[in-house]
DNA sequence: CAACTATATTCCCATGTGAGAATGTGGCTC
DNA sequence: GAGCCACATTCTCACATGGGAATATAGTTG
């Protein structure tokens, strides 16, 4: 399925780039994104985050490309970088529910 | 985007999956079991991974369902067990891609 | 049952990382 | 320029996690 090769180097920066997203702040943070560009407070406020912490998370996600940043006076506004990321979440999520479903059926068929 | 409500729990399981993904040795395990089924010593040879390091990388995956086993007398069989992980795979390394082309052209355009 | 083999599990260590407090920095406003 | 505000960075601590060695377990063969 892979249109490339797989070397070890490649699959160390796919990891590398799941890893930036196996984080609960994290995704909070670009589900709020999700609605549009906001404000380093907006996204404290909005996820109960600390504001040292959010804005490390906002940092790692923009070297990782998953957001971009603008600044406005005092503000910086960060946003979704490439919505293709939710594919990710939604392909992510399909595979949760089956797996639960699977789970479950071990309990429900005796 | 998503179909359903992203609750922060939702979010966490979801980030939980992600990070199941996010280790270079798993992700080399998945990969050689794209080509089929294989014993624990046959992906040992395969990764260079330590045996008891393989097995335990091995757990994690069964334990979130992206893998399955399968006994024969001595031996233990994983396979993948949802091929569609490697959508997954396959969307990260696009984003890989195109994140790091938006990187080069920082350099490449005056 | 004893010896052996494939795999799983436990233990220990080194490293990475998230959280919060404190501090730094850039850019307003008066 | 002084003071203030939004955000970034640094520091420290607690904790999770990967790796390897050693050990345990299950299943085979004699």
């Amino acid at each position: 399925m892979g249109s490339k090769a797989l070397t070890p180097q490649l699959l160390g920066l796919v990891a590398e780039r799941f890893r930036v997203l196996s984080e609960p702040a994290r995704l909070q943070l670009m589900n709020v994104l999700r609605d549009g560009e906001r404000t380093v407070s907006e996204l404290v406020e909005a996820t109960s985050l600390g504001q040292a912490n959010a804005s490390k998370h906002l940092q790692l996600l923009k070297a990782h490309g998953f957001v971009d940043r603008r600044k406005e006076g005092l503000f910086v506004y960060y946003r979704i970088a490439d919505p293709e990321v939710f594919r990710l979440c939604d392909l992510m999520c399909d595979h949760l529910e089956r797996h639960s479903q699977a789970r479950q059926e071990l309990f429900t068929t005796p």
